[in-house]
DNA sequence: GCCAACAAAATTGTCAACAATTTAATAAAA
DNA sequence: TTTTATTAAATTGTTGACAATTTTGTTGGC
């Protein structure tokens, strides 16, 4: 009971990035069909609003619809993951280099914090913890650019490849490789080193990258 | 009578460019307010599908909803126009670059073809038809990139700053700077010039950003 | 004249019944 | 058995009436 009275103007965009989230973590694997009324009832609202969310996630390639047939969660090719990534590469390097410009010793003892954060939850074996704060970290850089139009389209980006997250933190070889990139990132952000600043996004991206096709090769044997 | 039958697949993408057109062509206005029912009627739809249409068009950037008050058409402050052009920059250059290794004898010629197109439209004063090619020269380079991701990104980049077009071609000097930038351009493309290419697209950029923001100063006022 | 409270109008959000279309399941024919 | 037609089931698309909310307009008091 108590029924708590819905608001639209939370709960709607709460469905969305409560579907959003659900594909990205791999609730829903890709070229899984999402019918309607089945999310309707588990999500506990009306198919109008599934409609409208799903569209919306249409829009931003987390799914893809076709009239009369439903929607169903982005299947990437590996040509798309190579278009993808081809982009998100110019656009982290340029949050990287707005970041330098905008750096301040507080920032720099925030990121060192996490930083530390990361890495005491390795000794625990925190998986989650690590993720977390290993968002919290990127997502600091992101901000640190001060430009909220490249803030949104990077994102965007991000959440095309998905998946990735899940597995990525599995192999223990990754945690080492990550602490020392963050290591070696605050040091470029300090010193302004637009060079290896790029060089550490690059091998970053194309880590992951090679990651995710990894996946998609997996996939389809 | 005849009543052509509606086609969900066809019809409604065909709505949203409709209105996406309007809004770029400055049919309407930054803040104008768009009520569902009125544009129902003057496009000939359902307010059902104007309602999703909106939606999608917010999600593109180019209309701002908020509950129970509606969707309005974008307007930029000049922080977001500047925002927009940092991120359009190295979304160009990019294109730029991957069109240079792509390049073929093919693409020379049809690129010259529409220059001469431009040119001799200009001697008529023919300025739609100026617009029309001058169009479809930067769409043929966004082809030669053969990144679709991009193209798309890109194209959203670019309507973000809509109302530029409806404005630009009126002064007359410009006129003779876009024909010197094609050939320009046609020739950085040919010898793989990247510097060439990269301070070829910054001027031209930054030119139109000037002009956009020009439009808003005035508009203030 | 100004401000608050209230009522009316305009506009958007919601939902459930119904229509259109595709998918599957079945049967008939080769 | 395979293929093709035919029907039934599942699913999506459409609509209109109604509810919720904001905006506008009015009144009354000071």
């Amino acid at each position: 009971m108590a029924q708590k009275k819905r608001d639209y103007k939370k709960d709607f965009p709460c469905l969305i990035s409560r579907l959003e989230n659900m594909i990205i973590v791999g609730a829903f694997l890709p070229k899984e069909r999402l019918v309607e009324a089945a999310l309707a009832e588990r999500m506990g609202v009306s198919r109008a609003w599934i409609r409208d969310a799903l569209k919306i996630l249409e829009t931003k390639g987390l799914v893809k619809m076709v009239p009369y047939r439903g929607a169903m969660v982005t299947d990437l090719s590996e040509q798309e993951v190579n278009e993808i990534f081809q982009v998100r590469v110019v656009l982290e390097r340029l949050c990287n280099q707005l970041a330098a410009e905008n750096f301040t010793e507080e920032d720099g003892g925030f990121l060192t914090e996490i930083a530390q954060e990361i890495e005491s939850a390795c000794g625990d074996n925190a998986i989650n913890e690590m993720i977390n704060a290993n968002t919290r970290f990127h997502d600091h850089i992101l901000d640190m650019s001060r430009n909220t139009y490249l803030i949104e389209t990077l994102k965007q980006v991000r959440s095309r490849y998905y998946i990735f997250n899940t597995f990525a933190w599995s192999s223990p070889d990754i945690i080492t490789r990550v602490q020392s990139e963050h290591r070696q990132f605050i040091a470029a952000l300090e010193t302004k080193d637009y060079d290896l600043l790029n060089t550490l996004a690059e091998k970053h991206i194309s880590y992951s990258k090679d990651m995710y096709i990894n996946q998609i090769k997996r996939r389809s044997i």
